[in-house]
RNA sequence: GGGGGCGUAGCCCAACGGCAGAGGCAGAGGACUUAAAAUCCUCACAGUGUGGGUUCGAAUCCCACCGCCCCUACCA
């Protein structure tokens, strides 16, 4: 008959391919649309169509997919689409070094990870696909831009840019390199240059995006955004400027004013060319033109030592009418606040150490305690040196200088955000056309919707020429304005590719809808997601962005709720054999093709949700991933033959233990913990194998029937092969959840752990449902207990109810 | 500088404040084999980074320190 021990042409490729295309002809994974179930969208963060998935890609989709197949044997009909994050700089650069064009390089790079996914083997609905660089995607990438114009959501200011004055291009942020900023094209020096640019008004969303009040995402994500978006409050003070006029500052702390001994601007500000004294001239334009080289990450380093130049000007401080000096320096960002402070040495570490530089005067305006031995006090404490202030604590002199400025007239309380509105203009060919036309007459006109598509043109010369590549190409740019019909030029600029992560989800749900973004029936149904999950490396753009997107869908009418996604969960990272971070220069690169070529992708999706908890990663291991396909063959050995093994096992308690499996599996997939479900699957195969043959007909087959369902969302392609096997009809995936019976996992006879001042002394076997006082009878009884209680006194037992009792005596 | 996470067996990891071990890897022995691989069976291995505290009882809670990792950073 069939062999006995797992087959010896157990070959799970060939086994999968065969259950991968059965479910591709029976549309077993095409989406349920049954309205009398509870919906579940169940989502995980598309990828970039690199070439390959990595394994970082089946990190991040398999336990997203086993938790979606869980979720659908629960009862729910479950969404769960993926799609393609298809825009942005890898393509352009691939289209640069290799002479392929992005949508060629791209596309077909699509093709062949569809390959790959459907070799995953995931429950993924291919029909919603999505692949953001088609005209049918980014047309409503365009539409909502126009959206945003006409709320006034979506504005253009001038904005700098890394600008390589050599190739006379943009560069992003990964373009330029070096500690000395240079281009990473010609090696020419960066400079920062003010273009136009289109930008998103997410800062008047940005107090409704500290409300998490209406999801349930980690703490971890929630505190990031909220420390990204940056809200202090304080008050704006207007400082008069000699010979200039009011230059304003933005304090958190108006109660020190009467400390602020000098003033200082952004290098940027734009007041300092026309406030430097004549003689003062030189040295300022050198510091600012230094400044301006500078990168970011020099900028901001807290270790460097402060510098700055004097102006030659002098600010009145408006407290006390004190003439101060104005200097410059880059320890002032210009894209904080008004980007000029107030200096108050006597509270502030910064503005200390800057002052001991340069030899200012200090006034304490807090009184810092008696042992204070630091510098600058940021403490609470009483005002002094200030005037009317004098006496109050630092709350209520916050207050009486703020009612005192609005006063005056020479300040306001004021909110100051660090989020800055969001900057969507790519000078790049390789992304969404920003529907804009410039005409000579009417300026910034928007594209008609009409007239969408504003098509990116597919034969662009997109090779580096020293000019926007759109720009180059007459049969874009020229157009005529929509208003007049007179000649007009198109905006060259494209959208950044957040933008299109920001909606996709709704995409999906139609992706070939041509009326909207998406069908608002579809939505009714689906929306919002319910579970998403992805990498925590996205907590601030991405999921911010999607949150603003979402809040102006509502403000639009497009949908009624104020959250795009109910849950997050973050996954961890799954490092390389040695411990770090997978890259190409550590050589620590695992590609997932050869593990499942040779193991399969359910062993290979099992091993990275067994390496540990989801949420924490951990290192890849090539021989784990035997363990879990030896793991496979066993399990499938259970159903392919009828000879027992030779491990022996106590059938009496299979009910038992068939409870115990289903109540844990149930409750580590509702949590995530797939790790620890695994191992109790493989201590159940365990067991299983051990009394093959001793149990006997249905009981046997009901005991494997809610084995193998409580194995498929975890090894989709094994589970329905046993499901076969045992000669079920229909398939595995569409079973519902197993539940367990609670009575039958309690255990007749308990281990009773015998403790004396915490020590473990004896373990004795009782009943159950032991009384406390049986109980501590059976302690004290003990043989072995008995010599540690002899002659001292009991002074109490501590019975945990089937668990221990333990004998404090002394 | 700020925030967060993690330190348990050679390794990856489990353990509602209650017997430190569920599972896997690697290891040892045995079975099968002419042999090897594969497979099967069996076995051993730590007292939980360090030091305090709370508790009848701490891997678990609290404090400090050490180590590793991640995020963030002159935000006025």
């Amino acid at each position: 008959m069939s062999e006995t021990k797992p087959r010896k042409n157990y070959d799970p490729t060939v086994l999968e391919g065969r259950w991968q295309e059965r479910w591709a002809e029976s549309g077993l994974y095409e989406t349920d649309e049954d309205t009398s179930k509870p919906k579940h969208y169940a989502l995980t963060m598309l990828p970039y169509p690199s070439g390959d998935l990595h394994v970082g890609h089946w990190y991040a989709m398999t336990p997203s997919d086993t938790r979606a197949r869980f979720m659908r044997m629960n009862g729910y009909r479950v969404f769960f689409p993926i799609g393609f994050d298809a825009f942005g700089l890898p393509a352009e650069n691939a289209a640069i070094n290799r002479g392929i064009h992005p949508y060629k390089w791209t596309m077909s790079n699509i093709e062949n990870m569809r390959g790959q996914l459907r070799q995953m083997g995931a429950m993924f609905d291919l029909s919603a696909e999505v692949v953001t660089c088609t005209p049918e995607y980014y047309r409503w990438n365009q539409w909502f831009f126009l959206k945003f114009f006409e709320k006034g959501l979506a504005y253009r200011k001038e904005a700098p840019v890394d600008w390589c004055p050599k190739d006379q291009t943009t560069l992003a942020r990964e373009q330029v390199v070096g500690p000395d900023r240079r281009c990473e094209r010609c090696g020419t020096p960066v400079i920062k240059k003010n273009l136009p640019q289109w930008l998103f008004k997410i800062t008047d969303y940005a107090d409704e995006l500290l409300d998490f009040s209406k999801i349930e995402w980690p703490e971890r994500v929630e505190t990031l955004q909220r420390n990204w978006i940056g809200r202090s409050e304080g008050a704006e003070i207007e400082f008069e400027v000699e010979g200039y006029g009011p230059i304003g500052v933005f304090t958190t702390r108006p109660d020190t004013l009467f400390g602020a001994t000098f003033f200082v601007t952004s290098p940027e500000h734009p007041a300092v060319e026309e406030i430097t004294t004549p003689e003062r001239e030189d040295e300022v334009r050198a510091y600012v033109e230094k400044a301006a080289r500078m990168s970011e990450i020099d900028r901001t380093d807290v270790t460097r030592e402060k510098t700055g130049v004097f102006t030659g000007a002098y600010a009145i401080n408006p407290a006390n009418g004190e003439k101060i000096p104005v200097y410059a320096a880059d320890y002032v960002l210009m894209g904080y606040g008004t980007g000029a402070i107030m200096a108050v040495p006597g509270q502030d570490e910064r503005d200390w150490e800057f002052a001991e530089k340069y030899d200012l005067p200090i006034i304490r305006t807090v009184q810092p305690p008696e042992d204070f031995e630091g510098k600058a006090y940021t403490g609470e404490g009483p005002a002094i040196n200030s005037g009317f202030l004098d006496g109050l604590g630092v709350d209520e002199a916050k207050e009486r200088m703020i009612g005192h400025l609005e006063e005056e007239g020479t300040g306001r309380r004021a909110v100051t955000y660090r989020l800055h509105d969001w900057l969507i203009s790519r000078q790049r060919y390789w992304g969404t056309p920003i529907p804009i036309i410039y005409c000579p007459e009417h300026g910034a006109v928007p594209v008609p919707e009409g007239d969408l598509p504003v098509r990116l043109p597919e034969d662009a010369e997109f090779m580096p020429t020293g000019e926007s590549p759109l720009k180059l190409d007459p049969d874009f740019y020229n157009t005529e304005c929509p208003i007049c019909g007179g000649p007009a030029t198109r905006e060259t600029d494209t959208m950044d590719t957040f933008m299109d992560s920001s909606w996709y989800q709704y995409r999906y749900l139609s992706p070939h809808y041509d009326e909207g973004p998406f069908d608002p029936a579809r939505g009714e149904k689906w929306l919002p997601v319910d579970q998403y999950t992805g990498g925590i490396e996205h907590a601030v753009l991405h999921l911010l962005y999607t949150r603003f997107f979402t809040k102006v869908m509502r403000d639009l009418g497009l949908v009624d709720f104020d959250e795009p996604m109910r849950r997050l969960f973050n996954q961890g990272i799954i490092l390389g054999p040695d411990g770090n971070r997978m890259s190409k220069s550590r050589g620590n690169v695992v590609n997932p093709q050869e593990f499942v070529d040779l193991y399969g992708s359910d062993a290979l999706r099992l091993f990275l949700m067994f390496v540990g908890p989801w949420n924490e990663g951990g290192p890849w291991d090539s021989q784990g991933i035997g363990g879990v396909s030896r793991f496979l063959r066993r399990a499938l050995s259970l159903v392919t033959g009828d000879e027992a093994s030779s491990a022996q096992a106590d059938p009496a308690e299979l009910p038992r233990r068939t409870n115990r499996l289903v109540k844990k599996v149930t409750g580590d997939l509702g949590t995530f913990r797939f790790n620890t479900s695994i191992a109790a699957l493989m201590e159940h195969t365990n067991y299983l194998l051990g009394v093959k043959g001793a149990v006997a007909g249905e009981e046997w087959r009901e005991a494997l029937r809610t084995f193998v369902t409580v194995l498929a969302p975890l090894a989709p392609h094994h589970a329905e092969e046993m499901w076969a096997e045992l000669g079920e009809v229909g398939s595995v995936h569409e079973q519902a959840w197993p539940g367990y019976d609670e009575a039958l996992i309690v255990e007749e006879e308990i281990t009773l752990v015998v403790q004396v001042n915490g020590k473990v002394r004896d373990r004795v076997t009782v009943p159950a449902g032991i009384s406390e006082e049986d109980a501590r009878e059976q302690a004290l009884a003990s043989e072995r207990v008995r010599p540690h209680v002899e002659g001292k006194q009991v002074r109490k037992a501590v019975y945990v109810p089937g668990r221990l009792v333990n004998l404090v005596v002394g």
